[in-house]
DNA sequence: TAGTTCTAGATTGTTCAACAACTTTGTTTC
DNA sequence: GAAACAAAGTTGTTGAACAATCTAGAACTA
């Protein structure tokens, strides 16, 4: 293999594509050599993933593909509620992520009665995208992607694709026409339940699958 | 010069002291002789230097020290009101950080008739990350020390002490006796008026000095 | 057998030298 | 003065080598 673009955002999709299951070990020989580049290289960018929270990096041991823990679920989800919840809340309505959310909604929708959960995971990341991108923050945007990328880490390791993606596409629905009708301070509060559920939902999984 | 620890903390502790102006470009075969270390491994540190947003990494040009402009204050800015307001806001008085934000503020008011400016910008600091804490998020705090350093650049690049410390310990005494006497919200309200001036400041004294 | 110690093997950490790829600088040319 | 070009310098990457550390299994003891 020897795609383009930096090796780091290789790894990086490749990672959250699921090539490589969370926990696994990253070998530097074994990854060498599958990247086709050199050990000294691909520990560039290891770097780079560790310190976006993707991989864990220990001393001597090497690094492994993050494997959150459910205290990593509760911080994943106070993040997403304050960086989300906050760009919402002070949100213009003539902003134009406005209509990222509406097309993002708008996949999700179409997808659902074929039950693509792959696209409606997806059009769903997407949504919640739109959204931090109503800050105008780059410092904040790029969090909340560290963030996304651990929590898409989490939906690898559950594999409950309906029960996890399903019910939220209408709670996105409500999100976005409370924007619209009622303003971004009522669209906050309805993202906050929305949130408060979600992080409900992926504990329980997880608690399904006696995960620590 | 051969200290210890990771690489990257000893390189970023020396961009915050102020070792390195803002801008400056970090050569790899001066740093990698200045720090004693090969290239390779100088390298891996300016990977992750550069995911926190400390340094700026061109490809094919080298790293330079990261030199905020308004537009990156702003942003800054955004950010920690986001981060610390909220932090504030959720925030139980008991909670053990509420002692380290009463230290800090102690410590730069003892520092304040002094005019011992370096220690009150470091209580400053202090006292701020204590509020993030408040939070019990690991991810917004670091999100919120990447920030702070950043935002210490634009400092080493202003060098008017007094005009941005001074009137800034006032407030952050009104900010903890706002928390006790009034609670989270009205507290919160607090910061987010100093965060504001603090910013104006910030941005009037880029403006002086015909900055980017 | 269970637990401990020790050894051998494997992996990571780091260096070095070399070269390719690219940028920058200075010179020539028009 | 602007554009084209050549030379020099810097970064990007590699491969090999060795040191430092961890891991797994064998040998040993109780």
């Amino acid at each position: 293999m020897n795609q383009k673009g930096p090796l780091a955002d290789v790894l990086r999709q490749s990672i959250i594509d699921g090539d490589f299951a969370p926990g696994s070990r990253l070998s530097e020989a074994a990854l060498a050599e599958q990247f086709d580049v050199s050990r000294n290289t691909l520990r560039e960018a290891f770097r780079v993933l560790a310190e976006q929270g993707l991989v864990e990096h220990i001393p001597h041991r090497g690094v492994s593909v993050a494997s959150p823990t459910i205290a990593d679920v509760i911080d994943i989800y106070r993040a997403r509620r304050v960086i989300e919840c906050a760009a919402l809340r002070q949100s213009e309505p003539e902003h134009p992520a406005v209509q990222r959310m509406r097309d993002a909604l708008a996949e999700a929708e179409e997808q659902l009665p074929q039950e693509n959960w792959r696209r409606i995971g997806s059009a769903n990341m997407a949504f919640h995208d739109a959204i931090v991108a109503l800050a105008d923050s780059a410092r904040l945007a790029r969090t909340y992607r560290d963030v996304a990328a651990e929590l898409r880490l989490v939906f690898l390791e559950i594999d409950e694709p309906r029960s996890l993606h399903e019910p939220y596409v209408r709670r996105n629905r409500a999100v976005l026409t409370t924007l619209l009708d009622k303003g971004p301070d009522a669209a906050a509060d309805e993202l906050e339940r929305y949130l408060t559920a979600s992080e409900r939902s992926v504990l329980g999984a997880f608690a399904r699958m006696g995960h620590a």
